[in-house]
RNA sequence: GCCGGCAUGGCACAGUUGGUAGCGCAGUUGAUUUGUAAUCAUCAGGUCGGGGGUUCAAGUCCCUCUGCCGGCACCA
């Protein structure tokens, strides 16, 4: 007798072996159909697998995570086996499930084509019309070794040379084809459906490693049906909609020239919205207690060399030579930060020291590399570089998130994860150090309250470090800020303080940064807010537009005490209809546009029209300039 | 950097099998003075990314360089 347990707890009693396409029959015909594959105690298998002993058993559909990963699974398997078939020459490699889909890698001396792609498709659907039964096998590590050797697939050969001796080499077989796989899979290829699509090519280098060959790799889609992938392919219409390279664009806010690849050209709003952005983090951080310094941005490179930079970051630097001298245009601003906490001695009464630079690097980005505002070449650093003793390092260090998340939420970013990366391998310090190091940055966030992830042995060879990641109005995460300890620098630039015992004392150095690069924190915030920024970082808050030119005056004197209040407006006194200017500045997404008629002139008042709300509120012009007063307040400085 | 794709007036695009550049928006000028997401007309604007080649003829074909886009690799 077996016991099988359900997910509600019920216990079904069998015979003997069951599978489990036998126990989703018993429980009815609607789950056997929908049936795809099932979990025993916690691991998926194949719907044909028997089952031998008593297990906790749930049958998978695809209407969970894991039905839609074995359709994704399955149909890779689709793919290749529509791309052998329309192209016998190809080798097959890899195929796995993906966030939304799946790829598969092929070996082939010709690349695949756009046109390529829709033969594909097509004969995939033709596949799974054929509802070719999925069936797994397992041979023996010579045989399969033998099997893929005579059909010239020498990558999977690799494959299963790699593989643990104590694995289990199984294949999966649907028609005439047949892969290497872990599985589980589908039952047929009718199970996968209609709700994939084929979405684009890339090159992949075989087994990730750039100094091997490279694969071309076809990405495709795959959903329970074709609703879900119409949902998916909207929302990808949507996501393209907030990208900040568009909105940029539309905004009028920055663009790029082939003269300066991955450097910035900003706009008059751009450069607005960048500077709120600097001006409000500076004010916070001043509040806190930073100072903030600026250092050159071209040295010379035996300041590299002390660093240590020139060693193992050079091929990142842009260099300069002039009068038979080296420099380098600086793609960290730690260096120069030393020099600036090493003028003078400092004695321990000046710790902790808070030295803050917003300081603009250049990194040499591989060309391929560069994508908008999120990887340039030219970026600004909102960097600070704390020097304290040993016993501070757990004070400070809490001082620093409690800041960061504090500045964050000030950007609407609550969902915020903090990831602890600890000792790697190969490093510097004694472990009596790094064990005070880990513990008071990990003390520092328990003792908040926060909670973390583990990242052991990820840290960098000079002490460990903090990460922070958020995520955004549409789910996506964003590594922003970091909290390191090093250990390295001090050291190599000899920076020390007097203790009050007399004696010179190595102060520990702490780098960190909330946003990282603001060039990507201001690209970030255009596509979480989808360009309609919160009005005290809209970098145009109001146009005041007439109706007629008999407002123009008047326009103009609203326009004055807008800005006067300190509040970023612009008039329109255009001759056009109102209508007209209401729709272009809504494309633009200004957040307040103040209508001026005859009426408004003449009671003294604005017709005041918000983003996305078709009502409009006519009021008196002096209780308007309050109200916009109150809205520009900054989170947590002016309010 | 690698693989593939793309590059046409400020923006977004069309240009059939090579025959000598088009539309819309923006801009100009004029009319209209308008009440909340596009008023009408007028005119002007392009060595089709750069260089080279094939051809009687190249935006269309070939080579090459640059940049952009999608991935990969990279991201101290």
């Amino acid at each position: 007798m077996l016991s099988i347990t359900l997910p509600d707890q019920s216990v079904l009693s069998f015979e003997g072996p069951v599978t489990g396409a036998e126990i989703a029959a018993k429980i009815g015909v609607g789950l056997a159909k929908s049936a795809l594959a099932v979990k025993v105690d916690g691991k998926p298998q194949d719907l044909s697998a028997p089952i031998t002993r008593d297990a906790a058993v749930e049958i998978i559909t695809a209407k969970t995570e894991d039905g839609l990963k074995i359709i994704r699974h399955t149909c890779s398997h689709v793919m290749a086996e529509a791309v052998q078939e329309l192209y016998p020459e190809t080798q097959v490699t890899i195929g796995p499930a993906i966030e939304n889909g799946f790829y598969y890698d092929f070996a082939r001396a010709t690349p695949f084509t756009p046109a390529d792609l829709e033969a594909i498709e097509k004969r995939m659907t033709e596949i799974v019309d054929r509802d070719e039964p999925i069936v797994r096998e397992v041979k023996t590590r010579d045989e399969a070794v033998k099997f893929f050797e005579e059909k010239g697939e020498k990558y999977k050969v690799e494959l299963i040379k790699d593989l643990p001796e104590t694995e289990t080499i199984s294949f999966y077989r649907q028609g005439n084809f047949v892969d290497l796989c872990r599985g589980p899979h589908l039952p047929s290829t009718g199970k996968v459906g209609k709700g994939f699509k084929l979405m684009k090519l890339a090159g992949a280098y075989w087994r990730g490693d750039s100094s091997r060959e490279q694969l071309q790799r076809i990405y495709g889609t795959a959903w329970a049906d074709k609703k879900g992938l119409d949902a998916y392919l909207t929302q990808l219409e949507e996501a393209e909609k907030r990208d900040h390279r568009r909105i940029g664009k539309e905004m009028d806010l920055f663009h790029f020239e082939d003269v300066a690849p991955g450097d910035i050209f900003w706009h008059p709003h751009g450069w607005t919205l960048f500077q709120t952005l600097i001006d409000y983090e500076r004010k916070r951080q001043n509040d806190a207690g930073y100072v903030e310094i600026n250092t050159p941005q071209i040295m010379d490179k035996v300041l590299w060399e002390t660093s240590g930079h020139w060693d193992w970051y050079r091929e990142n630097m842009f260099t300069t030579t002039i009068e038979e001298r080296t420099y380098c245009i600086k793609p960290m601003n730690c260096p120069g930060g030393i020099l600036v906490f090493k003028q003078g001695i400092k004695s321990y009464r000046d710790l902790p020291q808070y030295i803050a630079e917003f300081g603009r690097v250049h990194r040499y980005e591989a060309s391929g590399a560069i994508h908008g505002l999120f990887r340039v070449r030219a970026f600004t650093q909102d960097d600070a570089h704390i020097f304290c003793t040993p016993e501070q390092l757990e004070d400070e260090c809490q001082k620093v998130v409690r800041l960061m998340l504090s500045i964050y939420e000030a950007f609407d970013l609550k969902d915020v994860s903090i990831k602890l990366s600890t000792r790697p391998a190969e490093r510097i310090g004694s472990d009596e150090l790094w064990d005070h190091t880990e513990a008071a940055l990990a003390k520092a966030l328990t003792d908040m309250g926060y909670k973390y992830t583990l990242n052991p042995g990820d840290g960098a060879f000079y002490g460990p470090k903090l990460d922070f990641k958020v995520r955004d109005a549409i789910g996506r995460e964003w590594q922003l800020g970091t909290l390191q300890v090093d250990m390295n620098l001090p050291e190599r630039f000899d920076v020390s303080y007097i203790g009050e015992d007399g004696e010179k004392h190595r102060p520990i150095m702490l780098h960190r940064a909330l946003f990282g690069s603001l060039e990507r924190f201001t690209g970030i915030m255009i596509e979480n807010t989808a360009g309609k920024f919160p009005f005290w970082l809209a970098p145009l808050q109001i146009v005041v537009a007439t109706i007629t030119d008999d407002g123009c005056d008047y326009a103009k004197e609203v326009a004055a005490a807008l800005k006067k209040a300190g509040l970023r407006v612009e008039t329109d006194l255009r001759n056009e209809k109102i209508s007209y200017k209401v729709r272009e500045h809504s494309l633009k997404k200004v957040p307040v546009i103040l209508a001026i008629g005859k009426r408004e002139a003449a009671d003294r008042t604005v017709a005041v029209r918000r983003l996305g709300e078709e009502k409009q509120t006519v009021m008196p012009l002096d209780d308007a300039i309050a109200e916009f007063k109150k809205n520009a307040a900054r989170p947590h400085i002016d309010e």
